[in-house]
DNA sequence: TAGGATAGCTACCCATCAGTATGGTCGAGG
DNA sequence: CCTCGACCATACTGATGGGTAGCTATCCTA
């Protein structure tokens, strides 16, 4: 589009020293990508409180204390909006695959390493966004994009399964199902979190490992089994406040 | 508002040609009850296909061969048609929680039977209007009166699981987390599986429970260990289809 | 100091859609 | 035959909200 040179001229007139007229234009371009940026954020943010339909661009424009004119002079509409939060909350998914890829551990611990990031992400701001944007609400285009990315994803974690399993350090099997589990648990964070945030999403991510890992069935060596049998549908209403 | 009658229109198959008995009308079968059971099944249908919001009530009643005043004589607002769907979901899993209540079963058999049934009904035709309609769409009362649906439903878990670590069925955990990762799981059903019908419901629910069941790591006796180790990373593309 | 890019605003357009006013048709009871 | 009421259609309203036209102000470079 722009391909502007940018950079100062190598030329040698003008007292290299002085101040570098293209400086200012420089952080010009700077904090356009920053309130472009601010802009993305703000939209997720919006997203995330009243879902896509129900926010408007003026919403959003308010948010940033200017008008909708003024949003749509950083982005060029509000699709491309929800696809740009979705992208900001895939890529750090992404970044957790390529992190444990050289990791030499077995591809159980790799797989957890990638849980854990992932529900990090999903607790993000931008988690909501990718979690719940539906491609009916997206170009055909557009739609197709993030399907492929969720399925990169999909397949990264069920080629983790597969390692594990061949690598002895997971129990055998349905890569597919147990993906789907795995992912669909912890993409229903972004359901409930944005009302609870009693946890961290790190913290949450843990203890869904920790039960992934684990299973409900009690382990033959370490399981407390058969404690007191009397309290059998005793448990009185718990104190939790609702969670959704 | 009220509607007391409108028992669930039991999410029974339907072989999706189910023609709307205006059709048959000519027979004048006057069956308001029916009409309106049709009205909300189809309702549920579109809402799956293109979600709450890309749904005009013009649709809908295209899909009935009417005209929307005449699906406005049998609902009162579009808001009205999604809770109903909504409820006719949440109504099958709580019919699965008193099934189970006088199972004499440990607590973790009967988790996993309400887990199965709930597996159904989130892959049932009104399985995206319980799991993805959103509270923001609706009227504060109407939101009320689901969250607390949910949160019943979510407390039964939680029950269940706590039962469970009594009587030595379950791993000790945390309740809340673990029944979150299990709602989440099965929750996520909703999002995929109207693109992916290779499985009944019944089948995912049971090979999600068998994950939950057993967790990831090998169990101490039955694992086949250490599997050839040179294969690793060389799982190749799988041919399965985006799974989004 | 002119000319141009940057950045933001006011004011508008217009498609969509939930919901309604009104009136017609048909069977049933008189 | 006539009316009543259940049922459904045609044709509208009103509001919302995505997106745009075009003016203005400011700063930068020449």
């Amino acid at each position: 589009m722009n391909s502007r040179r940018a950079s100062p001229p190598a030329a040698g007139k003008q007292p290299e020293t002085a101040a570098s007229p293209w400086r200012a234009s420089r952080e010009r371009l700077r904090d356009r990508a920053l309130k472009r940026e601010a802009v993305i954020r703000a939209a997720a943010r919006e997203f995330n409180r009243k879902g896509y339909h129900n926010t408007s661009l003026d919403d959003i424009a308010a948010r940033l204390e200017v008008t909708k004119p003024t949003v749509y002079y950083y982005v060029t509409s509000k699709e491309q909006l929800l696809f740009q939060c979705f992208v900001a909350g895939v890529e750090q998914i992404r970044a957790a695959f390529r992190d444990v890829r050289h990791l030499e551990v077995p591809a159980r611990e790799r797989l957890n390493a990638v849980l854990r990031h992932y529900g990090e992400a999903v607790a993000s701001e931008f988690g909501w966004c990718m979690v719940r944007a539906e491609d009916q609400d997206l170009s055909p285009a557009m739609s197709r994009h993030i399907k492929a990315l969720k399925s990169e994803i999909d397949h990264g974690i069920r080629r983790l399964i597969r390692e594990g399993m061949q690598d002895g350090s997971i129990q055998p099997c349905d890569p597919k199902m147990t993906a789907f589990a795995l992912a669909g648990a912890l993409n229903w964070i972004a359901h409930w979190y944005r009302e609870d945030h009693s946890l961290t999403g790190a913290q949450i991510a843990a203890a869904f490992v920790a039960v992934f890992e684990g299973g409900l069935r009690p382990r033959a060596g370490s399981a407390p089994l058969a404690v007191r049998r009397g309290t059998r549908r005793r448990a009185r209403r718990p104190a939790q406040a609702v969670a959704r």
